[in-house]
DNA sequence: ACGATAGCGAGGTCTAGCCCACTTCGACTG
DNA sequence: CAGTCGAAGTGGGCTAGACCTCGCTATCGT
């Protein structure tokens, strides 16, 4: 039986079927069945327990559903229901617009008392803040201070400042892989209304990030956005035991 | 083997190991080690497929992580990586507080454009609008408008209003399961001002949530907060295939 | 003293069945 | 014609083994 996969590694049967099955369904469309159980055993020559290990994870993805007595469907795409970790860039290209940049600070300084303590580094030690002015499309989004330690990243000054931070991030291997945001509400204050091009007093959305590259703090920033023309989107999941 | 948790069900005896070992580690050390597989087994006289079932269980939720060669272990509980849909009371209560509701309206109107969108209805139906003043140890933190159907809460009004909008779902077994929320700042209005007990002008938090309850929309609120006593918190992940 | 190695126990994968509960649907029956 | 009943097929759960790789450690040989 030729399925495209190869079968690089010994074992792991399980895999070879799961992908079979999953490039059955990227295209299908919701609700058609997938293949029976006993089916893919047939098919495969594999035990079904094999089997199902290999819906197992497909179900736990959210891209199947069984449904006993009847069989295994494929879900409709709901929606990726976990906010995720993207840059600036990122975000602005989801939403179809062209992203700039324009550095408009970028200095060594020591880490204050709440720095310190959101970087786990101790008072006074040294810090980059990098603030930016955001663009998409040419209309100022954000303003947004990015602060990292310099002990986590020597000589980040010293160099040429990377086109995007995330290019920092992979060369040293610290790709974030998750972090949290706290988000409230604020009036511009003069600076910022006049970088944002907003008068003063007109609301703005302030996002503070904390990520993180396994246990490490990795990075901090504070992002001032212009009200009219940002919303936050947050997908929200009722957790199981309270359904 | 008595372990205290009665098997009512026939069969089902994953869920039998899946609980004792979930009483082991509710308040064991993180990175402590659980039982091993082969130890499960004997002590409930199950096969290993059984014992790993029920592990797959707790390992899927992130309270074990499994280390070949080594063992399974207790994961520090890093952080609940989902935005939880919660209501206010449930919210209020997490932080510490005592949830307070004061009605400042409640009443039939038809649905505009937007709310007939939002709520998968036509432009003209009947709706609901109740607002509430939300407050924490009796502080004013927010004003909610929630806006329900009609066709789905037939008779809502005709009764007296519940003490937790929850009841009314679960009543009509509609809990909502999933919803999204749109995040943007604003400053009060006179009369937001008034009721939250603040100057006109000042910043605050529009939340809007839509929260579905599987494919049908079940309410739209519209919540405004105030900045100085609100912080959305947002647990973010980068997605795998970005790592 | 130190390094190589063998053994043990851990999880990872897999087999070839078994019975159960449930859904569906067609055939049979009153 | 309507209702019932059962066969076929589905996923759910389970067994009692098997062999694999990996991490650790104790022991043995140099």
């Amino acid at each position: 039986m030729e399925h495209g996969i190869p079968a690089t590694q010994r074992g792991r049967k399980h895999l070879l079927v799961r992908e079979y099955v999953r490039s059955l369904i990227v295209d299908a469309e919701p609700g058609s069945p997938a293949p029976s159980e006993r089916d893919l055993v047939e098919q495969f020559g594999v035990a079904r327990m094999t089997v199902r290990h290999a819906l197992d994870g497909l179900v736990a993805q959210g891209l199947l559903e069984r449904i006993p007595g009847r069989g295994t469907f494929v879900t409709k795409p709901l929606i990726d229901m976990q906010m995720r970790l993207s840059s600036f860039s990122e975000e602005m290209e989801r939403r179809g617009k062209v992203p700039e940049s324009r550095t408009l600070l970028a200095r060594r300084e020591t880490a204050g008392p709440g720095l310190a303590r959101a970087l786990e580094t101790e008072v006074g030690s040294p810090i980059v803040h990098w603030e930016r002015l955001r663009l998409a499309d040419g209309q100022p989004i954000a303003i947004q201070h990015v602060y990292l330690s310099l002990e986590t990243f020597p000589r980040f000054l010293d160099d040429a400042l990377p086109a995007s931070l995330y290019y920092a991030f992979a060369d040293r291997d610290l790709m974030p892989t998750w972090g949290e945001d706290s988000v409230v509400a604020a009036v511009a204050t003069e600076d910022e209304a006049e970088s944002l091009e907003l008068e003063p007093g007109a609301p703005v959305l302030h996002i503070s990030r904390r990520s993180f590259c396994r246990e490490v703090a990795v990075e901090v920033t504070r992002s001032i956005y212009r009200a009219d023309r940002y919303t936050l989107w947050v997908p929200v999941l009722r957790p199981e035991h309270l359904r």
